[in-house]
DNA sequence: TGTTAGGGTGGTAACGGTTCCAGTTTCGTA
DNA sequence: TACGAAACTGGAACCGTTACCACCCTAACA
């Protein structure tokens, strides 16, 4: 079996040197009209591509864009990461997808193995638990961007997300508004960004409209496992258990529901319930879920495009904070009370 | 900002030559046990890291699997993502994410684009459209592994899938023996091997209970697209209606299910259903779903373990046709009639 | 004592591009 | 017509590894 042409039989076949070639090529430097086109058919005769290792070696960093994501069976960073393949693609980016599963020590491997290849840039959700390894990468000018979350320590990198404490006041207020006074959250993780932003808009909404803030209905849970049912069943166990509920932890809106469905916890007879979530299922079940949409496509394109920019320099060096408002969508959780 | 420590730097710390680092770091050749030590050290003391462009140059091949789905908006291929990703860090390969969309067009640029990084493996899903291409990776000796599907013309192409004639058929008897005789299926496109599968299966369940096949209720839906639900709803709108069935088109479950709920149609009163997903919602809804469920973590596994060891050259050549079984799992959603 | 085998080592040519630089046209203008 | 500038071209040095090969040395064997 033949071996694949390489710039220089591509070179021979159009009577040029290399470096025309590589001219036509990348558009690097001028190229006389004849010419090009030799080098253009014998491409086309050929069917050379260039190989992406060899350039990559010479130029010492690459169009490809290391996705680390938190989980892709987690809908939301399912459908993430189908936009920003799609994104990358109509920009000519490539897309080096790792997980880190929430695990900062699998983040930790993620992120040397991605700089071993000498990704071109970074999007991702970081654990938060990996800050000089995000360090080394804005040493190495290795452009990063976050989305979803952000890391407090690491303000120097970009970050896309939806406004979480507007959301979050939304959705608290809509329960509010519903009569419901004793209104519970289940947040993700207060050492995360989204954690602790919700929870923030959760208690604005109750300072609004001046309801007291009760510790016991304030309730963290990580982002893996089933923990969020377990938190959600000892609300219900309190002795004023809560009539409103935000489910502000995605990773934990399906063992919640799963878990009231169990307990045969009427909704929103008994509990009236607002989710962040906006997967294809949350109007299928009985009743629909009054939820908080996140506009994933604008999430995936600003990311997308916020590192193609800064892979090409074309922007200044301040850290940019883009933040998408998220959409709030009543359906047949919540009722008054 | 300093630049990175090449093999160079290791080999000169610890007073030996390039060769001897190579030698240690990939264990091919002999090296003395006290130089090994002070390459060790020096590797450790620069934080050396061999470049995976450099390498990969120089062997003409990488440790980089390029996975090709169709789409990661649905949570059959996310979740295959997730695991195939997972397994593949287990294995040291690296995961290069490329989407079809279902579209042969975008199939046949991931290929080229998979090509030109010189992708030591492919995992895919193909849409079965770009035979030749899908070929020069086999004549390019690179190993490629269908999951889910296969291509009838490339039939030296290993395969991963469960067992789809099985599964249909047992889905359609379920239905049968619960006194069902009209019984409908919405399949995936018969140019997909899934789709002629499934639908053997069924025919074969019918023959076998002896209930005549009727044309109108076979009907294949495109992977993409909301047809599914345009199908059914002519199903039923036949003089005599299915009270019985399958949907055996992952990705056309959620519209269908739509479409049931909005025309008020009950489940399993006015039809029993038998859907093909395992998605972590099929139990949450009302009914929960009798479902074949696909086990996710095996088909990832196999095609990665199949992949890794054919480019280890550790398999003999015959193309290896795995078939995974498939679980039924009876929920609510069916009745006898 | 002379071979020989083979472990251990270093030099160096690939691998396939890019890029700098110097040299050669070509062209426009004084 | 001459001259400088700009357009164009090709040579060759990298980029960081791997792998082949030649060599040295020691130990074992005849």
């Amino acid at each position: 079996m033949k071996k694949a042409a390489t710039i220089r039989d591509v070179a021979a076949r159009a009577g040029v040197s290399v470096s025309v070639v590589s001219r036509v090529l990348n558009g690097t430097g001028p190229v006389a009209a004849p010419k090009r086109a030799q080098v253009l058919d014998a491409i086309e005769a050929l069917a050379y591509r260039p190989r992406a290792a060899a350039r990559q070696l010479s130029q010492g960093h690459s169009d490809t864009v290391g996705l680390l994501l938190a989980d892709l069976t987690n809908p939301f960073f399912a459908r993430l990461a189908d936009r920003v393949v799609a994104d990358a693609r109509a920009r000519d980016l490539q897309i080096l997808l790792m997980t880190t599963q929430e695990d900062p020590h699998l983040e930790a491997q993620a992120l040397d193995t991605l700089l071993d290849r000498s990704v071109g840039g970074m999007i991702g959700t970081p654990t938060g638990h990996n800050v000089e390894r995000w360090e080394k990468l804005a040493a190495l000018d290795i452009p990063a961007v976050f989305v979803d979350r952000t890391v407090a320590e690491l303000d120097q990198v970009d970050v896309v997300s939806i406004e979480n404490v507007q959301s979050a006041a939304t959705a608290t207020r809509h329960l509010l508004d519903r009569g419901h006074t004793r209104v519970g959250i289940v947040s993700g993780p207060l050492d995360t960004s989204t954690g602790v932003e919700r929870v923030r808009g959760y208690e604005q909404a109750l300072r609004e409209r001046g309801v007291a803030r009760d510790e016991r209905l304030v309730r963290p849970a990580p982002f893996r496992g089933d923990r969020g049912a377990d938190v959600v069943a000892e609300m219900l166990a309190l002795d004023e258990p809560p009539t409103g509920l935000v489910v502000a932890n995605t990773a934990q809106v399906r063992v919640v529901l799963k878990m009231l469905a169990q307990a045969r916890i009427a909704i929103p007879g008994d509990l009236s319930l607002v989710v962040f979530d906006d997967n294809p299922w949350t109007d299928l079940i009985r009743p629909p879920l009054t939820a908080v949409r996140q506009p994933i496509d604008m999430l995936a394109l600003h990311s997308v495009e916020l590192v193609h920019a800064r892979m090409r320099q074309k922007l200044p060096p301040a850290p940019r904070r883009i933040r998408v408002p998220a959409e709030f969508l009543e359906r047949s959780s919540t009722t008054h009370l």
